[in-house]
DNA sequence: CTATGTGAACAGCTTCACAGCG
DNA sequence: CGCTGTGAAGCTGTTCACATAG
């Protein structure tokens, strides 16, 4: 593939969104749904929706609306989840372990196939939960990564060694990073990275808040 | 306050990213720093960040660049963080207890004040690690909150229950929720909401892989 | 009659380019 | 000179409104 040009970066980012609400939907057993239903619950306007799923396809029925199970099946299609695809993990601590036992990676597509960190202490360690990993060393990776044709890693070790390690990612053969590290990862144009700061999202419900009413 | 209107939302999220960057700089003792240093740094054009600054006053001093303690300052100001803020966290589960070890937030002018939790059984428990606080039953929210004057609360239950708490979140006084849970939650007007799913962004680099490089 | 897909109009955001200040 | 602040231009994304299909 290669043709998302000309499709808004927003209406990628809704595109997981709809999905999730999809399933859910399907999980209830709905046939289908209008984009109209599918934007009131996600606080988007029906045309929003509509020009959205445009972008990718023509996936909807004049009248009837969309058909839930064929919009997942081609929406996964688009996202690339429709088939599990193997991640790993780099820094077993707080965050690192909360995310190993966190049981949502694996509904949408994602299994969790490697823990690595760099304490000695921690490598050869089992982690605990019901998905039990070892923890290897950095240096075993891009061995594993070849193994296991793994091409996304999340990077969930402190902000002090995060560049290092996502360039020891990078010469590993990952190719999309999900950055907790509160800092902006400088990585090749091959390379795509996704960021998460837990504080920033804090910090942008407090300008809201102040915003409104002191 | 009450004037952000006219302000593009991106030039707020940015706003975030330049002070976290700011702070960076701070600890390397940088006095002063320019819009294109910044913007380099951030993947951004230097227009781009004189443009998001000048929204929000004239911070810059023409030849020189801006001072970052200075500017500090004021964009804490705008944000609302310039003073400690307490936050509540509903959820002491794998993530709950991750977030709570996180020493991330106390950094960035957030304080976690108290957590909460359903379960019985972790109800009257301490939390472990350096951060010892309380697990209180919800039922004890209001008063904690009006105690307290807690004005933001993290959400962190299973997504099946998620709804519900933020209803009781919102009936405790709490004006802004950062959601862990994947649904998408329906709040009153007066209540914002920033939501965090960490599956998301993993599909979103999935879809950036997979329309450059199949 | 219901609901999609889509060009056209509109709104919002970013980039450009330069006047003006230290 | 170097660098900010800012109108104006340019571009991207959203909403409108309607032709079209079931």
């Amino acid at each position: 593939m290669g043709k998302s040009e000309n499709i808004p970066l927003p209406a990628v980012r809704r595109l997981s969104l709809y999905l999730r609400q999809l399933e859910a939907y399907a999980d209830e057993n709905h046939r289908t749904i209008s984009s109209r239903q599918l934007g009131e619950v996600l606080g988007l306007s029906d045309a929003q929706v509509r020009k959205d799923l445009a972008y990718f396809g023509q996936f909807g029925h004049p009248g009837i609306g969309y058909r839930v199970p064929e919009l997942i099946q081609r929406v996964r299609r688009i996202l690339g989840t429709d088939k599990l695809s193997r991640v790993l993990l780099v820094g077993a601590g707080n965050l690192g372990r909360a995310l190993i036992a966190f049981r949502g990676f694996q509904k949408r597509g994602f299994e969790l196939a490697a823990v690595f960190d760099k304490d000695p202490d921690k490598v050869g360690q089992m982690t605990d939960g019901p998905n039990r990993l070892k923890i290897w060393d950095l240096s075993e990776m891009p061995a594993i990564v070849r193994k296991h044709s793994i091409r996304v890693g999340i990077l969930a070790v402190p902000a002090s060694a995060a560049q290092q390690v996502a360039e020891e990612m990078v010469a590993a053969g990952i190719r999309g990073i999900l950055n907790f590290a509160p800092v902006p990862l400088q990585v090749g144009p091959d390379v795509s990275v996704a960021s998460v700061d837990l504080a920033i999202h804090l910090e942008q419900l407090s300008f809201e808040l102040n915003s409104v009413a002191p």
